[in-house]
DNA sequence: GACATTCTCGTACTAAGTACGGATATACGT
DNA sequence: ACGTATATCCGTACTTAGTACGAGAATGTC
């Protein structure tokens, strides 16, 4: 997962932005396929199966191509990551109408954004460090500031909201991913599982050791339908989330 | 990094609660080194090398034993993770006066939280989906709704508020063990990238095509020194989070 | 057509997880 | 004291995955 062992910056930088450099004929052997469908079968595989899954074995496999052919597109996998995420960046809707109400555009960030990982849950996985500059990086970057225009909060302000909308949804749709992946991955249902571990769970919600967590973990499990309710979350978080940037905003304006 | 061929969660909280279990003399061999060992070492290897490079193998030369000796105490590496989980949640510190603000209370929570991640930065990259109901996971739960007693919210609520407030910590305290990783993990200097790289960042920078990303991105650039600033992501997202839950609660009672 | 250049991909090495099974040590009943 | 059941130990070996290397094949240019 960690393997940026020889990292190639320039490289990377190269493949992304393939689009706006002028390609002239030159010397040598022409390539068998295109590096766009490459990228494409690496999401498709990974979309389906997880970041874990896409393997370069299997991605030429599924191009019907010898493995060590890839390498002659991509220096490696940790190369082929950023590629894939630009591209999902590139292909996002960019269309939401200008007429709203800030809290309106706020809320279509966030969800655009979920839609994009509830397509690509893999996506969430990615870090969020020094991320690659690639063109859909860039214009998801631009329409995104667009929309948090009338906030009326200057330029670093502006940086900062739009950073933590991504970070919060990106935590959201991440644990909700997971949460997916290991029901999925369990052959186990929640009843059979709660009958064979009873025991345990007695120790855990013993009312004597642990009355808050017992009690409110009851109400919460109860009400929510088990220990985390992807739905639910994400209306929490978005909500608490407005509501904090109202605040923030409403402090620099007399209100709102 | 997934594998989860064989989960068997009986086991894993067989494991999780092994303290709370009356061990009676069996027949067989006695073990050669205790659980914790193994798992304390697994946590200081995941500590300062990350959790890809906490190897079955790694672990058993550590403790000097050989490799397979580690499938005696745990089934496989998917089952040492939440022991190691468990086993941090376990020692956090647990004192926090009473006596404050409902305020300090959320900042301490977050701040705990926060420093368990930058002593274990691989605790972030964890799922969060269903968790493991161990003592360490219960008593941490336990505590920090104790904490949020003085919200005045319901059981559901408070619930819901501390799962966030969990969520939104993990995610930035992700972002910035990420870009830790990465920068440790890149020979190259932000100069010397910026220079190799700039014909591309010309183009991600194009005022023409993407003018608020030039000018934001720049400004944010500038004023937070890089693209992404781990100190000013935290403030702001506490103090988001302290707003926004500020809103929720007042909304129910008449004021704050 | 020779040449430099680029792409192709078979071979092979490395790292890591872990299934399997024989060897070994221990508690307990006789 | 001894046999038996049982748990632990760990060497061997198989599997999956990433990828270094280098010989050969194809292609634009002079």
């Amino acid at each position: 997962m960690r393997d940026q062992k020889a990292n190639d910056p320039a490289g990377l930088m190269k493949l992304l932005w393939r689009d706006s450099v002028d390609i002239v004929p030159k010397p040598g052997r022409k390539r068998g396929l295109a590096i766009e469908g490459l990228i494409e079968a690496a999401i498709g595989i990974a979309d389906e199966h997880g970041l874990a899954a896409m393997t370069i074995r299997g991605l030429a496999a599924a191009l019907h191509k010898p493995t060590m052919t890839i390498y002659t597109y991509v220096s490696g996998k940790a190369e082929l990551v950023p590629l894939m995420l630009d591209t999902i960046y590139q292909r996002m809707d960019r269309s939401a109408p200008a007429d709203r109400d800030w809290r309106d555009k706020v809320v279509r960030i966030a969800e655009d954004n979920r839609r994009l990982f509830e397509r690509h849950p893999w996506a969430a996985d990615v870090s969020f460090g020094r991320p690659s500059l690639g063109p859909g990086t860039i214009a998801k970057y631009e329409y995104e500031l667009a929309a948090l225009e009338d906030l009326g909060v200057d330029d670093v302000t502006r940086d900062s909201v739009l950073t933590h909308i991504l970070v919060v949804v990106a935590a959201v749709a991440r644990a909700s991913a997971n949460q997916d992946l290991e029901v999925r991955s369990s052959a186990q249902s929640d009843e059979e599982w709660w009958r064979e571990n009873a025991p345990f769970l007695a120790l855990a919600f013993d009312p004597e050791k642990f009355p808050l967590a017992a009690r409110i973990g009851a109400a919460a499990g109860d009400a929510l339908g088990g220990a985390f309710n992807a739905e639910h979350s994400w209306t929490f978080a978005v909500d608490r989330m407005i509501d904090g940037i109202e605040a923030l905003i409403g402090r620099g304006r007399s209100s709102t």
